[in-house]
DNA sequence: CACTTTTCCTTGACACTGTCAAGCGCGCTT
DNA sequence: AAGCGCGCTTGACAGTGTCAAGGAAAAGTG
């Protein structure tokens, strides 16, 4: 009962790779994390519900390249709203932030399962491991000029990543302070007035 | 094939229900989340696999429940620290941050747990946002002498927990920054030495 | 062109998961 | 003491990830 029609695989070698993460990610939007499942992704890419381990190394692996596939498109977003800002640090701070913040809510499964992919204390795949440290990267190079002589890096992008990222998964778990407003962006991003500039 | 010996279970009404929360909290502790399964729960309290259904409602249910117990737990930890601290705002401040972080350094998987249940769209548990809302409580409450005349409370809550919720997430997952230090707690709480004591 | 080889996918099976329906047993009530 | 009801067990089901075996088609080789 194979329809053999509309073989839409042309064979290239990474085809179907391609198609399993994108029905990764389309799955992932539609239904959360539950309904992202490697027969689903099979399914959904037309091919059987064995055929993703001969591209991946089990579900992790699928799971690994997506969420690699997510850091490289957080890095994009982040990368795109720092050079629409002025070309004046603190703004371009401000401005991945508010892009962080943004994709965090636009994408909450795909957000919630980067970090639990780049958690997970399996060593994680190499793809995975340099899509996180592209993303890393830009924010890196935008906390570098708050960066004072002879200070760690670490320490400046530390403060602003935890504050951000703290900020966009309270906003997407929610209730917690469910009499409480919560507060906004920018009154978050208020803590980091003391960042002064290096001169 | 029943062992009839040993039949530890009193019969009192919650009986069981705390030995399939306890079971829930040893498997978190020891296998993580993926070792988190309602039929474990089940044979390491003793009882069939199907036996859980009449405590709770399927296994979210039993994870509303956990998380629950978490966040009393959790509560418990800074209500503790911030006792144990010297009766003076800031020190206070400083004192259930660093009980926030280590809950969450010793207990990964629980705290993961903790805020994906309290998130879950589905209207989660009553007992659930009891216990959520008692643990903000006890930040709320910290926060308060922080809080200038005529301000919204939610804004320093939210500025506060932002950053150490955070900080505690990024540390867990660790692997970002991989070349970069990751800055101390203290640096991290740095950022809020901004934060005014209200006249 | 014929034949092999390699690559990619399918089929089928397995153990395990959560959930449901049915039924048994024991303690309690009246 | 008879009946009842709660708490648990048993058994089944669909769905999951993973593995072994095989097949089909493209690519390489003479």
């Amino acid at each position: 009962m194979t329809i053999s029609l509309e073989k839409t695989r042309a064979g290239a070698h990474g085809d179907l790779r391609e198609g399993l993460i994108s029905a990764g990610l389309t799955l992932l939007a539609r239904d959360g994390a539950s309904g992202l499942t490697l027969r689903k992704c099979a399914a959904l890419a037309g091919v059987s519900h064995a055929a993703p381990a001969h591209h991946f190394d089990g579900l992790p692996g699928l799971l690994d390249a997506i969420a690699a596939r997510g850091f490289e498109m957080f890095a994009d977003v982040m990368e795109a709203r720092a050079a629409a800002a002025p070309q004046e640090p603190r703004a371009r701070l401000e401005a991945i932030c508010l892009g962080y913040f943004d994709f965090a809510r636009d994408n909450p499964a795909l957000y919630d399962l980067m970090f639990r992919q780049i958690w997970s204390l399996a060593g994680s795949s190499e793809e995975l491991g340099r899509s996180g440290a592209r993303a890393y990267a830009v924010l890196a190079d935008t906390c570098a000029p708050f960066v004072q002589e002879g200070q760690e890096p670490g320490v400046v992008e530390t403060q602003v990543w935890s504050l951000i990222h703290g900020y966009a998964t309270l906003v997407l778990v929610g209730k917690l302070g469910r009499n409480r407003a919560i507060a906004s962006v920018t009154d978050v991003l208020g803590l980091l007035g003391g960042l002064a500039l290096a001169d």
